[in-house]
DNA sequence: TTTTGGTTACACAGACCTGTGTACTTGGGG
DNA sequence: CCCCAAGTACACAGGTCTGTGTAACCAAAA
């Protein structure tokens, strides 16, 4: 019946506002303080939902985990679509690289929990690129997958401190040059 | 008359410390207490050398920009044998990513100092790839050195989160194919 | 009506942070 | 021998942070 949801969901609310202001800022430059005075709740609130401000920044990690949805184009266009999002991405401003790393240079490697999900993002995306790679018959398409992976974290980190997008247009070409080098026909 | 260096230079010996504390923990992660405790020094004497703490991380950061040495070597070698000197870096455990790009994620776009030093430490690596390129008859150097940039920021970014080293073979071998496609010839 | 669960307001503990003030020591160079 | 620069010990101001304790509030369900 729709009650027109009078709770919007408290618990999504703050990790909505987490997210906004620990990717834009970072996680230790904003306090539980902040988030809650943020969306207008007290912190009593937020710490009603979340224990800990590492459990909202393991939340907020998580939340951020997401791969791109099963497609129906060619392989090869997806892989180079990927770069070609990151353009469209790195132009809107609120960009401000990889919150994985990002989370990993700030917390150092002792937070166990955090570079665990790092990791797993990251594998995640290279296997992506690997099963599209074999759906192309390439031979090592691990290595290529690997490659592809690094392709992607160098212009996203090169555009966090550079503010231009164009990186992503280089990782582009350099992606279709392997691609080709790789018998993978490619447009363009 | 070299008297022996009785002062081994304090400012120096405070860069150094930071430069571990800041690399390894985090910049924001380290107080200048813990500094001057590390050293043995009283945080007085820090405060002598350095007016604030910022000054402190901008000393850290410029410390930091180090490109390689001219060499001989013929200038593809010199562009392969980056990453090979990268893949040595990451076997070594006290490797934790590019202390730019890990300032400029923890300290946020703000501050404008940092992303300076940040962009200009970028801007001189690929500057330094394009001359080789250059010299090798490259037709686009320019953007064949961005996109070797991109790889080296790339596997960088990898072994931050993975701490794999085989991150920078990947980015290797992607750099000895985007050569022989620029027409250069390599070994190997 | 009564109960109950989510929320609020607010104070607080205990830790840590940057930066300063001040008086003391100490070891060489004039 | 005396002076002075460099360093030391130590307290402190004023801010921030995480996390908790407590009593009140309010709306909806029973």
């Amino acid at each position: 019946m729709a009650s027109l949801q009078k709770k919007p969901d408290m618990k999504e609310r703050i990790l909505e506002t987490a997210d906004k202001l620990f990717y834009l800022q970072g996680i230790r430059a904003i306090g539980v303080d902040t988030i809650a005075a943020e969306i207008g709740i007290s912190k009593r609130t937020l710490y009603n939902h979340f224990p800990s401000k590492d459990a909202l920044i393991t939340a907020y990690l998580e939340r951020r985990f997401v791969l791109p949805p099963p497609s129906d184009k060619p392989p090869a266009e997806q892989i180079l679509a990927t770069f070609d999002s990151l353009q469209r991405r790195f132009s809107a401003k609120e960009f401000r690289g990889c919150p994985f790393v990002n989370a990993v240079a700030e917390l150092g490697a002792e937070d166990k929990s955090v570079r665990k999900i790092a990791v797993a993002f990251k594998e995640s995306r290279r296997l992506w690129f690997r099963d599209l790679l074999a759906q192309l018959g390439v031979a090592d398409a691990e290595g290529l997958a690997t490659q592809l992976a690094v392709l992607v974290d160098g212009c996203i980190a090169q555009d966090l401190v550079r503010n231009d997008p164009s990186m992503a247009r280089a990782a582009r070409e350099a992606a279709r040059v392997l691609l080709t080098n790789a018998g993978v026909k490619v447009a363009d």
